[in-house]
DNA sequence: ATTGGTGATGTCAGGTACTGTCATCACTAT
DNA sequence: ATAGTGATGACAGTACCTGACATCACCAAT
């Protein structure tokens, strides 16, 4: 007889993605997901540093996905194309998740306390970008303009990728934004 | 007899700044505010939303700034041109208090979750920036985009500013940074 | 087979952030 | 005088999060 279920990780994850949905983050409670899930409070804690990152563990791989596709491209491509490439990346891993990133998206912008959880990692992964573009021999100024401008097209993109009635292809989106910017930032 | 000094709202600042500099912001509880100042934990809790907040109060002002540069920059000026001249009014406000910024982000950095307020504040201002730009007739989907690429631009130029040793212009280290974006968007 | 170590979980006690509710009392307007 | 107001205090309670120790299936070595 085994003394517990396997996976209680990934129990814990569903139980806070259906909570969260139906009631709400603010009014769920750490002990509500842990009951859901055969648990107690403390191992959620356990396996989660807070209330919060349950809803961000994916995170990682992320940024994993970004460094290694901006490190790996070519020698011969610009910083500003090797950084979208890395974003494009990221637009193939979401499409296969769609109706997930929705429903994750959707309890994000319900909670004020989420979004900042949001934007920290967007923080994060705008320094490791950075980071990636100095070992390709970046400037440092620019390496960490890149980053921040870099996050800031993927955020907008992913927001209309993620409100659009029709499913859309992210990476046209980023596409998109970029000439858009290129254009906007033009010197008269 | 009086029966409360006044200012207990900047006293509660105050008392802050000190011990979150001193001790750093985790290792405070507001208790120990509260009693620095002169005050209960209670009252602490009805001047600012919660422990974070205490250092965010500027914030509401510096939006205004923003937004009312904006709006009011002559109809002629590009959509970026107007924005940056909002981050470039910023900096004279921020040229005042230049060692009160050094210590506040200090504080700042030494804290994830003080970082996380940050950001969020930060991207409030994007939104609004993005309004005031769809005031201006910017069409929809761009607005949006130069709001949060001038809160890059404007994050990356104040870590400069703020990280200098030597004191300079807020509004150059922008100008800067625009030139910089201008390069490297710029398509091959 | 016995033994002992390991790792995931449970149990319990406690600290701290934050909230709701009611009491207090200088000040103010009538 | 009197009643109302507004900032504060007092106190109880909830929920997040942590530290310390106990439990016990599983595994490896003897």
């Amino acid at each position: 007889m085994v003394r517990w279920e396997p996976d209680s990780r990934e129990r814990l994850v569903q139980a806070a993605m259906v909570l969260y949905g139906e009631q709400g983050f603010d009014r769920t409670t750490v002990a509500e997901i842990a009951e859901r899930a055969g648990l107690t409070e403390r191992t959620f804690f356990r396996h989660f540093t807070d209330k919060r990152e349950v809803l961000f563990f994916g995170a990682q791989a992320l940024q994993e996905l970004f460094v290694t596709t901006v490190v790996k491209a070519p020698v011969t491509t610009t910083p500003i194309e090797a950084v979208i490439r890395a974003l494009e990346a990221a637009g193939e891993m979401f499409a296969q998740r769609r109706e997930f990133s929705v429903q994750r998206q959707r309890i994000i912008n319900g909670s004020a306390e989420l979004q900042e959880r949001e934007l920290i990692k967007l923080s994060t992964l705008a320094t490791a970008l950075a980071d990636a573009l100095r070992q390709r021999g970046v400037s440092d100024p620019s390496a960490g303009l890149i980053g921040e401008v870099a996050i800031a097209i993927f955020k907008n993109s992913f927001e209309r990728w993620v409100s659009a009635s029709e499913p859309s292809d992210l990476g046209h989106v980023v596409r998109d934004s970029l000439e858009r910017l290129r254009d906007v930032t033009a010197a008269t």
